[in-house]
Parts: structure tokens; C-alpha cells; sequence
DNA sequence: CGCTCAAGTTTCGCATCACGAAAAAAGCGG
DNA sequence: CCGCTTTTTTCGTGATGCGAAACTTGAGCG
């Protein structure tokens, strides 16, 4: 097999990936001595790891009749994975294509705990300085994104979400969870969240949510860019970013996003 | 953490695993030092980790950017799976309901390579001596299962399945491609597929597909019984297993099933 | 334009712990 | 009730996974 390839291979890691591999691909729970025999590995290293990937949750044992198949926490992944790759795929050309119309930076993130996570960005080709990266946070209440979010959900839920805790990042960010509503209230009726230096000093925001199959709102994306730029841009942006939006959240599985992020 | 719970577990597989749980949850490609301070592991281990996850083919290795993420591998394995668990979970209702209805043995089973393996199997409290088991792997020639499935095929593809080797299992199995071929073809304006003693003396079986999203056979269910007792139920146990497949078949998602079994 | 710091890669020596043979236990069919 | 297969457990050994630290790379910033 490989001797030099992959000098950095944890051996037992890629021997349970074997075991892995097998399991997920048969279409029946198997027995030990079926992975052994197919595999042609040591029957206690076998019996070792289907233990482990079983205690990791990723398979299930069935003890009564000892098989050992695909569990709960794979699939549980497996679906994750699948509507954020989903979502990702999705916006891909939408994302494109507003930067190519607009040349200004336009956001993907999704929602985790209370914050936003940055899914994907693309930079117009300009000065970068501020922008975010991929995989950054950023809180809800300082961001059209999470405006946009929060502008789908019950306020309860938003209540719940944010806490008291109104974290200023520039000296306009709200502070207070009124101001906060009156925003989130202004965006539900306008159908777009805006943001204006609350999350970075001389940056304005313009962001619209995406929906999974059931109407909850599991991403947003957003253009931002200078102020005085952004500022006339705002209409036609908004326009875009939903109708950009909306075809994303009518390409979403049915399925949804119901885990954690 | 956990220390005397999983005495038999592996501990790079475990720590990898959460590597992989963490990696799989998150909605967009990690960087190393993301997943080191969320899991708080050391770097090198977690480095080697997401490399040897990665040559497995589980993980993508965005080399520019020096992000990982859920890959091909890992998407291909959870199709496989869902299409497969689908399928045994759609199944299970009708197989009892069969099984209920004629107090005969019932059998599901896919096709893999050149034979079909029994993927789940209902037996009548009856002596069940000769029943297969789930795993266990029959020819295509001797079955009606395998003759349900050709059925469901171009003459070429089927040709190419099964070669020109058709061991015989009892004296009755057949022996030619030629009659091989009058078979499916009468099971092909039957409906329904039929073997009588082919595959195991004394018992004769009846056979129908189930088809994927696509129209293609995945799958096929059995009913057998030996000889005399099969004999007067041919018919109305044909018209069972058709209904239940067509139910079966029409809540397959559309996806299909690719992979190997 | 180069300097700095953060992030990823490589090295290395040690103690661990994964390994697998073989024995024990548990099913399971006869 | 007994022998066979399959799973589980034990145990001693040495291969190898580990992680600190050194090194490299590369992006950001003055």
C-alpha cells in the first residue's frame, strides 16, 4: 500500500477509516468477522476500533444481534454537512454575480449561537482593510446580517439569543435591546436590515436573509462597503441581495439545518 | 473526560474522530488552528490528524487557502448510507406486512457485483433451516431476486453481470445463459420473478424489484417457501410483493444509489 | 520594503499504548 | 447437552504516536 506517500498518517486513524469505509458502504449491519475477512486486518484491531467509532456515536451495536452499522451521529453529520454545502454551492454564483455587478464585498455567513460565522466573502478588488474571514465571528446586534436573521425569527427567540449583553465594537453600535428591536421591526417591513458603522467605523451594511426548506433563517448575506459608496447603492443592492437571496432559499433540500454550528 | 467508560477504545481514533465531528460541523472550511483551540488538543496531533483524514479521501485539502473540510469521500459514504437506510426503513413496514399476511419467509435484498445480499430477512416462526442470513451473499443466476433485478436491466448489462460462470447450486440451477435469458424475459411480461429450487432444493421463491428514484433496480424482495406450499400462493403472494415494492420504490429519494455495496 | 508575528510544517527522543497471539467466554446450531 | 464459531478479554512487547520545540512560510503592517 502506501509506504512514503503520507508521512504524516496516524496509522490507526487510517485503519479505522478503512473500517469506516466499509461499514458505511454496505448495505446491511455487518459482524466483525465480515469487516475482518473483507478488510484482511487483525481481528482484535477491528474489534477495537469498531468499539471506538461505536463510542464516538458515529456507529451504532447492535448488541443483541452484534452488528455494527452506520449510527445517529453520522447521519447527524452527514445532513449537517449536506445543507451547508448546500448552501455554500448555492450562493456560489450568486455571490459572483452581485460582486460582479456591483464590485463591492458581499458576504455569506450562517447563524451559530449568538453570533454570525462567516461562511464566504468576496472582496471587490479594492483597499481590504476592515473585511472579515472566513470562519470569523461577528455578533448579531452589530451587523446587518444578523439583523437580517433575527429579523425572521420570533422575538422571543432573538430575545434569548442576544442576552443582555449588547457588546459596543464602534461608538454607534446599539447598546440597547429597544434600539434593537425598533431596527430588527424597520428591517422586517422594509424586507432588509441595515447597518451603518455599528460593527465597523465608516462601513455600511446592507443584508437580507436565506431561508432553509421550512422558512427558518440559517444564513444571511450582505454587501458592505464605505459609507458615502454604500450610500447610494443601498436600494439597488437591497434588490439584488434579495432576489439573489431568494433563489437561493428556493434551491435549498427541504431538510434544513437543525444542528449546531 | 471519559477514562474507564470505553476500555477498548483506541485513543487516536477517538481524538481523530472528534477532529472529524468538530470538522464536519462547521458550516465552512477550518483552518488548523480553528479546530486546535476548539477542541484544545496539541497542534501536532490534530495536524496529523487532519492529514491522514484527508489522504482517506474524508477530507478536502484546500492547499491554497490551507483550509480543510468535509470531502468527496465523506459526501459519497453518507449518499451510499442514506440511500441504503432509506431503503431498509421503507422496506421494514411492508416486509412485516407481508410476513403478517402469509406466515411465510420474506427476504430484501441488493444487488452487489454479481450476486445479491440479504439485506434484511423475515421468517415465519416455522423450522427455518435453509434460510439465508443478512450478509450472506447468492448468486444472481439462482434467484429470484437476481432474476427480479435482471429484469430491470438491458440484456448487455445483465450479460456483463453475471459472465459466463453460472455455478450450479442444486441440480435444478440453471446452467446457460441462454435459458437464463427466457427466464428474465418471462419475468419481464410477468412482473414478477420466479425460481423453483434453483438456488436451495425444495424451495421455491418469488421475486419482484424495487427500483431507485431513477427507474433503476437497487434492490429486490423475496418471498420462499418450499415447493408445495409456495405452489398455490404464487399468485396472490406476487401481487403482495409487487404493491409493496411499488410502495417501497415510490418513497425512494431520488438521489439513487451509486456506490458500491 | 523589510520586519514581525502568527500559522503551518518538520524534527526528534521518549514513554505510551496500540497491537495481535492466544486464551477465555459466550452464542448457536445440532 | 455438546462442539463449533464468533466475540471478548488478557497480556507482554516494541513499534509508533506524541508533543515540545525548532524551523519555515507567508501575510500584515509600519
Amino acid at each position: 500500500m502506501r509506504k512514503e506517500a503520507d508521512q504524516y498518517s496516524v496509522l490507526p486513524v487510517a485503519k479505522a477509516m478503512q473500517v469506516f469505509t466499509y461499514v458505511a458502504s454496505q448495505a446491511h449491519d455487518v459482524t466483525l468477522t465480515e469487516v475482518v475477512q473483507a478488510l484482511d486486518l487483525p481481528k482484535t484491531t477491528v474489534f477495537r476500533y469498531l468499539q471506538t467509532l461505536s463510542s464516538a456515536g458515529l456507529f451504532s451495536h447492535d448488541v443483541e444481534r452484534d452488528r455494527y452499522g452506520v449510527g445517529n451521529g453520522f447521519r447527524r453529520l452527514a445532513q449537517i454537512d449536506a445543507a451547508y454545502h448546500n448552501l455554500r454551492s448555492n450562493a456560489q454564483v450568486e455571490l459572483d454575480g452581485i460582486v460582479a455587478g456591483f464590485r463591492e464585498t458581499v458576504n455569506l455567513a450562517v447563524l451559530s449561537q449568538s453570533d454570525v460565522v462567516y461562511v464566504d466573502i468576496r472582496e471587490a478588488n479594492r483597499a481590504q482593510r476592515f473585511q472579515a474571514r472566513i470562519g470569523h465571528r461577528h455578533p448579531i446586534h452589530s451587523t446587518s446580517l444578523g439583523k437580517a436573521i433575527a429579523a425572521c425569527m420570533p422575538d422571543d427567540r432573538v430575545d434569548s439569543l442576544l442576552g443582555s449583553a449588547f457588546e459596543p465594537r464602534t461608538y454607534r453600535t446599539i447598546t440597547d435591546a429597544r434600539t434593537f428591536r425598533r431596527h430588527v421591526a424597520e428591517a422586517r417591513v422594509r424586507g432588509y436590515a441595515m447597518e451603518v458603522g455599528e460593527n465597523e467605523d465608516g462601513i455600511t451594511c446592507v443584508g437580507v436573509p436565506i431561508l432553509d426548506g421550512r422558512g427558518n433563517p440559517i444564513a444571511a448575506m450582505s454587501m458592505s462597503a464605505p459609507d458615502n459608496r454604500m450610500k447610494v447603492l443601498v436600494e439597488k443592492a437591497a434588490e439584488a441581495l434579495q432576489s439573489a437571496a431568494h433563489r437561493i432559499t428556493a434551491a435549498m433540500p427541504l431538510g434544513g439545518i437543525q444542528g449546531a454550528a
